[in-house]
DNA sequence: TATTGTTATACTCTATAACTATA
DNA sequence: TATAGTTATAGAGTATAACAATA
């Protein structure tokens, strides 16, 4: 079941998993402060993110891949529908459903919030070397897996 | 001043950039959920993870460190108090100052909850070939350089 | 007067349980 | 009977503001 998979028993994995743990908890931390649009939640921008990849999604859809309780979602959505940054429209298949979808004005939004993401980023990349930063930009795609393996 | 940095205009930098911020937040979330020790919030769990790496802190260092304010912290260490799994001590050249300890339970605990740690971090990685864990790990010191830049 | 830590209070986000409508 | 979504309610974690003690 784990051939693919080094042995964590070993102290350097284990250290590197303690660190990367520890590193996402502190990092999110203070990516929640830095926000893009001072309304905007850190799950309300990861969903219009998701929507931007994925173009439409059910709810329940969302609720999974943002790893949160389908109460939660509705929430959420109904938030950002208040915003105007989605739109929601009946299933065209099952009444039960709904499909959200990004509006224009959440698209412009993001467009414009590139340079500030950027600014904030650019302040903490600042400190990191060249090689450090390749380091994490190899790491980057495989974070993304592992957030939603 | 960006000196060592690389251009963060170019389009692939920010899409790790943008990938990274997704991943550390969803991530997050999700290692919210696999906790230990039940009755361990994530930030407690940081915090004694810090002091198992510095000794001891006042609760201002502590607070810093970890990215929260300090009467967020006052009721962490006191909280972790009440578990007996720090001490709280004067400070010895600043009366207004307090030093906090890590206790020897605390320490027993954050070795036997190793193998437990082990396991979910484990069928995180089961999905991840050879090469992909070995980004990881290879990552994992700079997020935690930039989790404290 | 500035700083460390605390107390009191409120807010944000999420969860669980119970409910409605549809499959 | 099972599933998608919602409503109502509660809890965890953190923040801000006001305060106490010390430098």
């Amino acid at each position: 079941m784990l051939k693919n998979m080094p042995d964590l028993t070993h102290g350097d994995d284990e250290a590197a998993v303690n660190a990367l743990r520890s590193a996402v908890m502190r990092l999110s931390r203070r990516l929640k402060h830095q926000r893009v649009d001072e309304s905007l939640s850190p799950t309300e921008m990861s969903v219009l993110g998701t929507l931007a990849r994925c173009g439409t999604a059910t709810p329940g859809e969302l609720a999974r891949k943002e790893h949160v309780q389908p109460p939660s979602m509705t929430r959420i959505v109904a938030l950002l529908e208040s915003k105007g940054l989605v739109k929601l429209e009946p299933h065209p298949e099952d009444r039960r459903q709904k499909v959200v979808t990004q509006t224009e004005r959440a698209e412009t939004m993001l467009e414009e919030s590139r340079s500030k993401r950027n600014a904030f980023l650019a302040s903490l990349v600042e400190g990191l070397d060249e090689a450090e930063w390749e380091k994490l930009r190899a790491a980057a795609p495989v974070l993304e897996k592992l957030a939603h393996l």
